[in-house]
DNA sequence: CGATTTAGGAAATGATTATTCTCTATTCTG
DNA sequence: CAGAATAGAGAATAATCATTTCCTAAATCG
């Protein structure tokens, strides 16, 4: 983590903080990377001038749910300052453009979703129990009203990963984050006995995947817990 | 279908040809349906005017894959007018909008995709053997350079299937009709002893379904044939 | 052939949008 | 308390983009 200015900057003699986890990682942001972990954190050292009067994770959540509904390119600076309840200037106080609100949100959205889903699968069961959770905490998102207001994933993946290489980066390490978790938990059910040793943990982890990015795509129509909770079961039939 | 002028349109005076399919799902078109499908068809009455210089079809796939890779709202009119290869004043002389492009962009899409899969598909052998031929298809398209551009359906779904009410009906028409044919040849299956009776085949078809479209959400982070082929394999013990 | 109709093409228009600028307000530092 | 530094807010700017307009070209109809 070092502080500099970024190259592609117009002027200098704005700062950011840049985080750096890869060469094409680089992002600028405002803020410290413990404030936008899921559980809000006190600022430890306030910085020097007129302290910030809103709550960067409220924004964030708020800009979240905004990106989700209208995508990337169909948000427009007022949407997210109405969202955010922020003025367009303070935005780019924050925010050094339209994009690093995107990539905050994507970052806030991931820290937020994987938090859930670790307390959704909880700390005990077997692997095919808490495979089971999983399963379950994406049906839950993937119907009704949730359903229809859309994945961030799937929809920076099928707007953004093409032209953006690091949203493209951001979305592959998510996906493949899941991956390995869901590999992970084919194997431990495989190490309890709850899930049959003769089963292809790293394929299988793929379809399952596939799968429930696909229920986020099918839950855009608004589909119905019943329906997405019976997909659940015949998914789970795949790991008897 | 009927002749009518679009209760929307500002000005009146320019005729389109509306197709209606449902109250909410009418659309301006200035020809005729038989032109967007997939086998190039024949203009037989031709029209009084100048006639169209430029293939509809073709024009059509080439809207579809600039669609495909930068969405929607990224897509400008001089980005279609490039790859369609025509001057912006005769994308307004054929389209009533960049909205009627893009439905009609999607309809060629569907046709498109349609035929290829039945092509596919074929026409003989057990469900259960074609049903892998569809896993197949989809493994094809969400692997490579072609996974990376995308599916029109899945960026629909999640770019404007909220605020677009009629996309919103055409993406559900095309899941849902994915949704029949893959329950129409489970049953196929079971009728013909190739997929065991015991299947749930609506829950089944729409896993598939989901595995399918999540597939192509997945693809778009450059996966290798190999992988996508490893996940039909797999979904292929499913239906054992 | 002349009138009518439709297509091709490029420039003009009008609206929208991301970004910057300017001014004020509020905090910390010395 | 003075000054430096940063945030809030709204107006101004500059670029982009969808759409319209205007003119020419090519076909059919009477």
């Amino acid at each position: 983590m070092l502080i500099g200015w970024p190259g592609r900057e117009a002027k200098p003699g704005k700062r950011f903080l840049q985080i750096g986890l890869d060469s094409e990682m680089i992002v600028s942001y405002k803020w410290d990377m413990a404030d936008i972990a899921p559980s809000a954190s006190i600022s430890v050292s306030r910085s020097r001038g007129r302290p910030r009067e809103f709550d960067m994770n409220d924004a964030l959540d708020k800009a979240v749910r905004v990106f989700c509904k209208r995508g990337y390119h169909a948000t427009s600076i007022g949407d997210l300052t109405e969202a955010m309840q922020l003025a367009q200037g303070s935005v780019y106080k924050a925010f050094k453009d339209k994009r690093a609100v995107f990539l905050a949100a994507f970052d806030r959205n991931k820290a937020v979703r994987a938090e859930k889903l670790q307390a959704a699968i909880g700390a005990g069961g077997t692997g095919l129990e808490r495979m089971r959770k999983v399963l379950a905490f994406y049906a839950e998102a993937s119907h009704g009203a949730e359903g229809r207001q859309g994945c961030l994933i799937v929809g920076s993946a099928a707007e953004l990963a093409i032209f953006d290489d690091e949203v493209a980066l951001r979305v592959a390490a998510s996906l493949d984050r899941n991956e390995v978790l869901l590999t992970d938990l084919i194997r431990q059910g495989q190490a309890d006995g709850s899930i049959p040793a003769h089963i292809d943990s790293a394929a299988t982890a793929r379809l399952l995947l596939c799968l429930l990015q696909g229920m986020r795509v099918v839950g855009k129509t608004g589909r119905s817990r019943d329906e997405m909770a019976a997909v659940v079961e015949v998914a789970m039939k795949a790991l008897a």
